[in-house]
DNA sequence: GCCCCGATCTTTACACTGTCAAGATTCGGT
DNA sequence: ACCGAATCTTGACAGTGTAAAGATCGGGGC
């Protein structure tokens, strides 16, 4: 708090007169992050413009090179901070704006390949999201180890996992 | 850390006759979470007694079930505080035995199905890992909603997924 | 022109935190 | 009995988040 309002060049109280508290101003980094990570994956799956199935991995690729290129961001994201969003609708609707994009690309990709049931997509979106969310975790943990931290790791390994997933969720 | 020190009944300091600072004492606990985690894996596992592919899932639900339990526990395991496992070679130890049992569950499954490739067989585990990780994450901070944080609810998400995506793996 | 109001910022103060430094206590081994 | 190591304490310091009160300033209505 006090090193944001130094950085602002302000008192340190300034910031207070903008949020309630810390965990106000955190909440309010957080959905500026969601808001990026889902145009991101926007621009992403705009710019490869290929099918579905195509559409929905370089969205979770997109997730994951978020997540690598904006550690910190992304951890303030999913930190315990933010955890309970009922305080903080902005920031829940900014991540579920960003959530509902992959959802989106799992409902094209299912109604593409013919898949009937209707109440299983919301799950497979959510194993989706919960996929590319602990490869996201994991790299920027260091828990694959130091070179998971640089986007192309974690570009390829987003790719090679996803296929698995989509390939599992379409057969039976 | 004074808080901690006060609970055991001692002065505010004694605590760093037993551990460097703050850091080295979470990643203390982090470690011993990840003991922790093995056991209750380990546990699950035998209880089941069914096949490779079985037993797998059963030690990824395990996994899930474990962050909702213990959600400050996990918190702490990935935690920022603990990102850094170059300082704390004992965190960084237990934190692979932990995934060792995941991993090595895979590897019987794949044997087990005829798999020949031996190289992906890391990355089959590494996509398990990425897979539970990411449910457990997302389900205790309350990203698929209040409920989610009942054990039941994370046992039978995690089974669904983990069944895709171990369908997924198997094939092409 | 004057006044008031709301927005914005500052100053001061308080309880609390992690940590350093120096001294006290306890206790097993020689 | 005594030494040294292990363990704990007291006191201090800089830094933190935040509550309370007051300062400054610009614009709109009389």
């Amino acid at each position: 708090m006090r090193a944001i309002a130094r950085r602002a060049g302000v008192s340190h109280m300034a910031p207070y007169h903008h949020f309630a508290d810390k965990r106000a101003l955190i909440a309010a980094v957080a959905a500026e992050g969601f808001r990026m990570l889902r145009q991101e994956m926007l621009e992403r799956i705009e710019a490869c413009g290929g099918d579905a199935r195509t559409r929905f991995r370089e969205s979770g690729i997109a997730y994951v090179v978020f997540a690598v290129k904006h550690p910190n961001l992304f951890r303030v994201m999913f930190g315990e901070e933010t955890a309970d969003t009922s305080e903080h609708p902005e920031l829940k609707a900014a991540a579920s704006q960003a959530f509902a994009v992959l959802q989106g690309l799992v409902e094209q990709d299912q109604v593409a390949v013919g898949t009937r049931d209707d109440r299983d997509r919301e799950k497979v979106g959510l194993s989706a999201w919960a996929l590319v969310h602990g490869i996201a975790m994991l790299c920027i943990d260091g828990q694959f180890g130091p070179e998971a931290r640089r986007p192309e790791y974690a570009e390829k390994f987003a790719y090679e996992a996803t296929g698995a997933l989509a390939r599992g969720l379409r057969g039976g």
